[in-house]
DNA sequence: ATTCTCACA
DNA sequence: TGTGAGAA
């Protein structure tokens, strides 16, 4: 992978900063990654460090719930186009991975997209 | 000062 | 999910 991809999933935030950019508290956050729905790696002392791609990750995990989806759907629905790791992480980290993910969502199905219940 | 884990009025 | 205790 180059540069780009390697700083993607470098970045090493503590929870605190996430929870600003996502908007999550770090309560969700620490709970949605009991689901593997992130993977943020650990510093000495136990610190969860994101990367911007694991961001990237929560905000559509965010989106996907406020659509209705619960943890078990969103894990299904990443898992199947979530790279990340440290593997061969493609560059479709932002605007390919939502058309992806708005297919994956049509293909399974039976959450309908009507309209976003934004309620925070 | 921050974050972590665990458990619950 | 939130919140607080106790440790790191």
């Amino acid at each position: 992978m180059n540069e780009k991809q390697i700083r993607k999933n470098m970045a090493i935030l503590p929870v605190s900063s996430i929870s600003k950019l996502t908007g999550l508290s770090p309560r969700q956050l620490r709970y949605y990654e009991q689901f593997d729905l992130v993977h943020p790696k650990r510093s000495k002392g136990n610190q969860r460090l994101y990367s911007l791609n694991d961001i990237d990750c929560l905000l559509d995990i965010k989106d996907y719930l406020s659509s209705g989806m619960t943890m078990a759907e969103v894990k299904r629905v990443m898992l199947k186009q979530s790279p990340i790791a440290d593997q061969e992480t493609a560059e479709v980290s932002d605007t390919a991975a939502r058309k992806i993910f708005s297919k994956e969502m049509l293909q399974i199905g039976r959450w309908n997209i009507h309209d976003s219940n934004n309620l925070y």
